[in-house]
DNA sequence: GGCTACATGTAAGCGGTTACATGATTTA
DNA sequence: TAAATCATGTAACCGCTTACATGTAGCC
């Protein structure tokens, strides 16, 4: 795929940044579809440098320490656009192992299984409410920044996803106690 | 996480199973929340009959056709219930690409915007009905065994899955158009 | 005889994580 | 002055995919 090339363009076709604030982004606005540790950052950027997608200059901070600035080439936002444009036809399953615990849940009492699904409720009650509180920051959506309308858009998805999850793991309670 | 490993166990503690009836299983009931090619599982069925989870016996099909019969030995029963009851904690969040194209919108054309909603809506509207057609095909859920129960319950979660991704989309198609 | 499904493996390479490694700057 | 944050890299390893590689069995 090599994804995570366009999620760097992305950035940086908004806005001049180091490696460690595209890592700080991953960890904040991009968290919820995407990560990437600096780990895979750093060499991700080098390689985009050598293909001439993004260039960096080196600033100084305080008296000695480097940081090296990237910002997207003319070439890079091509490219970019290209991927932005493109059309994204594969449904990809994600894997998901409480499912998979769940399946295989015929071998373990009809209790514990109930335990195990109270479990993965409250995680995803507590992670609802913390998604619901982010995005209520977002106030009038009339009046958003095309950039923040996107972000809008996303995090209503993840908000969405919770409440889908949430629903039917107290379906699934309820089904298991009838059989109990 | 080695959850590989569980799965293989988990069919396993059903019944005994050729590696490739294994394969054949991830194509089918289990694609939904897991996958793995041929490629990966024949590796990991020697390194678990190396660790005594699993033993296998050769049987011949047809003339000279030899397959390899694998079953869970009473080790590989323990490891696999230990990893059944246990707590999941952590919520993963899986990459996708589409919402990193959407999140990154701002750069292409509202109108491409639209368009880019609309085929994935397409896509997960199909997905739906097909979803929906296999699991009405399970008839009424009080007379099911307990690992069909399993099945099907994993089964609704898709279904609701495809249905809240297809109102999110509507809703953001909806948002995009209102600001034309 | 030819096609599809059955059946089992290995190798190269990619994407990603964890850990190793270092050092400067800012703030309490 | 100690801790947290800023800042940049590399190495080993794991999970997984794609491709390579081979051969049998059953059916039309």
């Amino acid at each position: 795929m090599g994804t995570l090339k366009y999620a760097l363009l992305g950035m940086l076709s908004r806005k001049s940044l180091t490696g460690y604030e595209i890592s700080k982004q991953f960890e904040s606005s991009l968290c919820e579809f995407w990560q990437a540790k600096h780990s895979q950052i750093y060499p991700e950027l080098k390689a985009l440098t050598n293909a001439d997608l993004i260039e960096f200059k080196v600033q100084i901070s305080g008296n000695v320490m480097e940081k090296k600035v990237y910002s997207i080439t003319e070439k890079g936002r091509q490219e970019f656009l290209q991927w932005a444009e493109k059309d994204i036809t594969a449904l990809t399953v994600p894997k998901d192992e409480f499912r998979l615990q769940l399946y295989f849940s015929d071998g373990i009492t009809p209790k514990r299984r109930i335990e195990l699904l109270q479990k993965q409720l409250e995680l995803h009650k507590k992670y609802s409410a913390y998604l619901t509180e982010k995005i209520a920051g977002f106030g009038d959506i009339d009046t958003l920044s095309e950039d923040d309308f996107c972000n809008y858009m996303v995090m209503q998805s993840g908000v969405l996803r919770e409440q889908y999850m949430c629903s039917w793991l107290k379906n699934c309670i309820r089904m298991c106690k009838k059989k109990l």
